[in-house]
RNA sequence: GGGCCCGUGGUCUAGGGGUUAUGACGUUGCUCUUACAAAGCGAAGAUCGCAGGUUCAAUUCCUGCCGGGCCCA
């Protein structure tokens, strides 16, 4: 025994920075990288590349501690892991950035000046992330990073796009599209939020050929130009008689009949309003679905700038709210405005630029997805799902698909849709694979084919027809953002450009990611990996909850219940504390006080607090309450353990182990088989609580407090078992505190906990040893309570207390332990 | 309007048809006993949201309701 090698005092943010400093040092890349030409298994995790946007969610940030956590533990496992560190780039948001930061609208650039200050912008907050994620921890392939906006990613997206359009899964058509007029792009369904607000209620009087007049409610005055039919509930008496009759629009039009037809359909609420609908092109997603039911043609009403066309007579011109005020005008002038009353409705907004979104018809390039659902729903149900209930997510949107993908966007910071237009419009020319194109100011490069537009039939090269195809027209349109990150797997696990590799990775090892993006991330790469490869694109789909405010509600800037991830992370660096202002759920400001968090203490939280797949409230007064205290316990048990000598053998069991040793091991045994379990079964939880019960628990309280005078006097075999069981504690507590356990082992046994390849041999369990736990936590909270309420010390002598029979096996150590005479 | 999840001591949380319901924080009492007071050892504190039903037995399963959240129309 001499003086504790581990000379901190305590666990400290300052120690764990200064750790972490040296750790993305030098030796990061030997540690963590990833080495295909392993004979391992592979461990391929398709890690969510993230999004710079300025600040990183704390919850987002505390997944990403959770990937972490399983790549380490995997490795530990002794699997060969890649994760990757992608950053996903391209999309409207740096759009949006851009634009608010200049002052002027994208279309304003000209575009290519315009995509320079995009990439140089997101640069900056690119090198932010990377700050936060290694201020975090993960263990990532940094020196692999990829950028969805480089040549290369994007040329990956821009060669499955012609992979599945040579497949015939890719078609371009005039459809009915959703489109956010202020942006001027389409989006997808899965883009479109909605939300609350009011609007007015319009009852309006319509004419029919018999002079009856009718009465339509409507929010949509504007649209009625683009009427197409006038529907009624089919059970609705009031009206059965005006079934097949023809109406007047109570507003005049240009270019189109005056007149439509009332029909009958099951859609019709008939206690909203008078009970009345008019459908027009297109007010909302069910008039889509009418007009398809009734094979009427779509009027175009409103134009790419959103505003009335031709058709709208007296509106033509107006912006679609300007519109809609100078219809209520002219249907009061008429007299034909029997009320007009407020009412609260959601509306369809899209998500990235939150205006209210039209559905227009346009010529977009859609991937086909109807067709295939069913196959694809074999394919999943080969997925391992974490926790299996999220599954339902995936399920319930799969039940709600009913039209194709519209991948094409009208936007600019975005991979371009790799195709050519010959100049009679009647064929296309699509790059070769590997190569990344810009149609808008390129021609095609050596090597791209021609293709007929319609049929994908193969024509020749382009090198070959160049003559043939008159004067090119590039395509000016991008893709939608979800057409990269769908890709994401496929570029991980070596699609395209390393078979060998392919072969052994895919399906992916593990898709971790929030449920918030099932309908969308997840969604569409198992549809990729549905068409192109027909195989499931996953062996594990992790699905966590999200990140709250500490009373359950999602954060958000207009709530004002936001919690910064590098505040929480600093807390306690440099003297500093950390204090947070949230709004309670009172609306009354609620001030949050912690002195220290870090990240190991951070990803410990998060490890413990919840089962994976539930929401979790983000509370840094109770991070720090209920688990900085778990990191000071085992570090100073492993203090503890230093002051004695490491044995030179920890692998060998020692032939003379006291009884309360074969105990202890037996209990830790059983301890490190429900790890290694719950490591197998990407199950953090479970890992964590039994790490942190049996090193808090148990082990101090009894084990190691009987052993002490053992250790006193120089057992060896007692500090054999104490080393061991440190040693292993902190080789398993690895994946979720790093940093915390690479201090304390390399310090302790020269080696780090975060390089072991191996999980440790489990040592030898006896049954009958295990019944001894429970008395025995029972007698020695009878002795402590009894030596307290006489008032003695715990080392005072006791006299006259019995040991339980069953208790017999370790009586000599219990009596050492209590100084029982 | 529909779907999904959740409701367990003051707070957060585990569990799950069967003695006395898990743990943590907080509260509280004692203790600086040669790792640990940024700690240890004790104590108090829960009719498991409400109402029905199934069952010998329900906190657990079912139904309805109430409350919270997320998602979708």
């Amino acid at each position: 025994m001499g003086k504790p090698k581990i000379t901190d005092k305590r666990w400290s943010i300052d120690l764990e920075k200064r750790i972490q400093e040296e750790h993305y040092g030098e030796s990061y890349s030997k540690r963590y990288s990833f080495n295909p030409e392993s004979k391992k298994e592979i461990f391929v995790i398709d890690t969510p590349p993230p999004y710079p946007s300025g600040t990183w969610h704390i919850g987002a940030v505390a997944q990403y501690s959770m990937i972490d956590v399983i790549a380490r533990s995997q490795r530990l496992l002794g699997k060969e892991v890649y994760f990757p560190w992608g950053v996903d780039r391209n999309g409207i948001n740096i759009e949006f950035t851009v634009e608010k930061k200049t002052g002027k609208k994208m279309r304003t650039f000209e575009r290519g000046e315009f995509i320079d200050i995009c990439k140089e912008t997101i640069e900056e907050y690119t090198q932010a992330m990377r700050e936060t994620a290694c201020r975090v921890g993960l263990s990532c392939s940094f020196d692999t990073e990829y950028l969805t906006d480089s040549p290369e990613y994007r040329s990956v997206t821009q060669s499955i796009f012609v992979d599945l359009f040579k497949q015939g899964n890719i078609v371009e058509d005039l459809r009915p599209n959703i489109y956010d007029p202020v942006e001027g792009t389409t989006i997808a369904d899965a883009e479109v939020q909605r939300i609350s607000r009011k609007t007015k209620l319009c009852d309006v009087s319509w004419m029919t050929e018999d002079g009856e007049e009718i009465v339509i409610t409507t929010t949509r005055p504007e649209l009625i130009c683009a009427c197409g039919i006038v529907l009624v509930h089919p059970d609705d008496k009031r009206y059965t008689h005006l079934i097949g009759k023809e109406i007047n629009l109570p507003l005049p039009v240009n270019g189109r009949s005056t007149k439509v037809v009332i029909s009958s359909h099951h859609s019709v609420k008939m206690d909203f309003g008078s009970g009345v609908l008019m459908v027009c092109s297109f007010g909302d997603q069910n008039d889509v679905a009418v007009f398809r039911e009734f094979g009427l043609n779509p009027f175009v009403a409103i134009n790419l700038k959103g505003e009335m066309t031709e058709i709208a007579g007296p509106l033509s011109g107006l912006k679609v709210l300007d519109a809609r005020k100078r219809a209520i005008e002219i249907l009061e002038e008429n007299n034909v405005l029997s009320s007009i009353v407020d009412h609260e409705q959601e509306i369809p907004v899209s998500e990235r630029g939150n205006n209210p979104v039209e559905i227009i018809l346009l010529k977009e390039w859609y991937v086909r997805q109807t067709h295939t659902l069913e196959r694809m729903n074999e394919l999943i149900s080969e997925i391992n799902f974490i926790p299996p209930r999220n599954k339902q997510f995936l399920d319930d949107w799969m039940q709600n698909i009913s039209i194709d993908w519209p991948i094409s966007r009208r936007r600019w910071y975005h991979t371009e849709v790799p195709i050519w237009y010959s100049e009679d419009g009647t064929k296309v020319v699509v790059p070769p694979s590997g190569e990344y194109v810009q149609p808008w100011r390129d021609l095609p490069p050596l090597g791209s084919e021609v293709l007929d537009r319609e049929s994908k039939e193969m024509l020749g090269n382009y090198g070959d027809m160049v003559d043939d195809l008159g004067s090119l027209v590039g395509e000016q349109k991008v893709f939608d953002t979800w057409m990269d990150s769908s890709n994401s797997n496929l570029f991980v696990s070596g699609y395209g450009k390393d078979s060998k590799l392919f072969d052994r990775a895919f399906p992916t090892a593990l898709r971790p990611q929030g449920k918030e993006i099932v309908r969308t991330w997840l969604y569409y790469t198992l549809l990729k990996s549905t068409l192109l490869l027909d195989k499931p694109g996953f062996s594990n789909v992790w699905i966590d909850g999200l990140g709250m405010d500490p009373w359950g509600r999602k954060m958000s800037k207009s709530l004002g219940n936001g919690i910064d991830a590098d505040s929480v992370l600093e807390c306690g660096s440099g003297g500093r504390t950390g204090s947070w202002k949230v709004k309670g759920t009172d609306g009354k400001q609620i001030n949050l006080k912690a002195n220290k968090i870090g990240s190991e203490c951070f990803r410990l939280w998060k490890a413990c607090d919840a089962q994976v797949g539930d929401d979790f409230h983000i509370n840094p007064e109770e991070i720090e309450a209920k688990y900085f205290g778990v990191l000071t316990k085992i570090f100073n048990v492993a203090r503890f353990a230093s002051q004695f000598e490491v044995p030179s053998d920890l692998d060998s069991l020692p032939s003379d182990l006291a009884p309360e040793d074969e105990w202890i091991l037996s209990e830790f045994s059983e301890t490190m088989s429900k790890v290694k379990d719950s490591w197998e079964a990407i199950d953090i939880y479970n890992a964590a609580q039994n790490i942190k019960n049996f090193s808090t628990g148990v082990f101090p309280s009894h084990w190691l407090e009987m052993v002490k005078s053992r250790l006193y006097d120089g057992d060896e075999t007692a500090a054999w078992t104490l080393h061991r069981i440190v040693r292993d504690i902190l080789t398993t507590l690895s994946p979720i505190c790093p940093f915390f356990t690479h201090y304390l082992s390399t310090t302790l046994y020269s080696e780090s906990s975060v390089d072991v390849r191996e999980f440790p041999e489990l040592m030898p369990s006896v049954p009958e040893l295990l019944e001894l736990t429970s008395p025995l936590i029972e007698f020695n909270s009878n002795v402590w309570k009894l030596k307290k309420d006489s008032g003695i010390s715990l080392n005072t002598e006791i006299p006259d207390i019995s040991i339980p029979d069953e208790l017999s096996y370790i009586s000599m150590s219990l009596n050492r332990m209590h100084r029982i005479i």
